[in-house]
DNA sequence: TAGATATGTCAATATAACTGACCCAAAATA
DNA sequence: TATTTTGGGTCAGTTATATTGACATATCTA
């Protein structure tokens, strides 16, 4: 570790105040159209997975949100009676539950993104491809496995 | 914009999910510590604050937090019964109170930042420092205005 | 002095999570 | 086949954190 610099405790403070505030706004800019469908940043974040991960099943949320299912459960109850996610069985373990988004869910995920996709897009514009790189590496050691 | 590809939508849909990530478990390792004094994660972001910005008026923190002064005003008089923190009226401006950790809030801050740095010490000590500042880079500008 | 500003507080409500206790059906296994 | 484990669903109650809205007080500024 030649250049300690870098890892000084004020830095590493620095980083964390920064995620903070990064995750917030982040997840802040599409509140005003989930609001028109009384959806949350909780449902934002089941939308965004199932979106991510066509198919997943209830556990495969559970491992990604870290919630419990009685949490979850609220959250699917209401996109299926909005009628924004659809639930198959599986074919080959029928215990499962494989979640879907349909058409309406689909159009509400891009509606979301692209409120999103404005703040990203601005930062990464400026930026060269290495940074956008070296982000996504820093970012993916710290959430780690 | 030459090299379209980092900012596919599929990759801003991975950054999005990953600053979730990031500030998720970046902020879940002090729980424990905070549980042991009934504080919970609204307290730790206003104590990393109150330790930044030593006499950061209420006003300050509101615009950092970006919450109500109802909701701030539960969390610091939770740290003030707790004896974290000292509120001083202002010398130049006496309406304004500027906030302080006292000795147990600076344990307290220690113990719960102890716990954070794990976390980015290590996905920082694999990399080079230009990694780290291209990281925190566009980290600012996601933040940003 | 009038108005704006900084802060504090009461009360009610919303959102998103939690714990704990059960239930059923289907799959896995002894 | 009988038993256990797994995947999922649900009821009930509670906690943590935030909200809206209404006021109150002291102090600063024009």
């Amino acid at each position: 570790m030649r250049d300690l610099l870098y890892l000084k405790d004020d830095h590493i403070k620095d980083f964390i105040e920064q995620i903070f505030y990064a995750y917030r706004e982040t997840y802040s800019d599409p509140k005003k159209i989930l609001k028109k469908y009384s959806f949350g940043t909780a449902h934002h974040r089941a939308i965004h997975l199932i979106e991510r991960y066509e198919g997943i099943t209830i556990s495969g949320l559970l491992n990604k949100l870290k919630i419990t299912k009685q949490s979850l459960n609220r959250v699917l109850r209401d996109l299926i009676k909005n009628k924004s996610i659809i639930v198959k069985k599986g074919e080959i373990d029928s215990r499962q539950r494989h979640i879907f988004l349909n058409e309406k869910g689909k159009k509400l995920f891009n509606e979301i993104f692209l409120e999103q996709k404005k703040r990203i897009h601005n930062a990464l514009k400026s930026l060269d491809s290495d940074s956008v790189l070296k982000f996504r590496n820093v970012l993916s050691k710290i959430i780690n496995e």
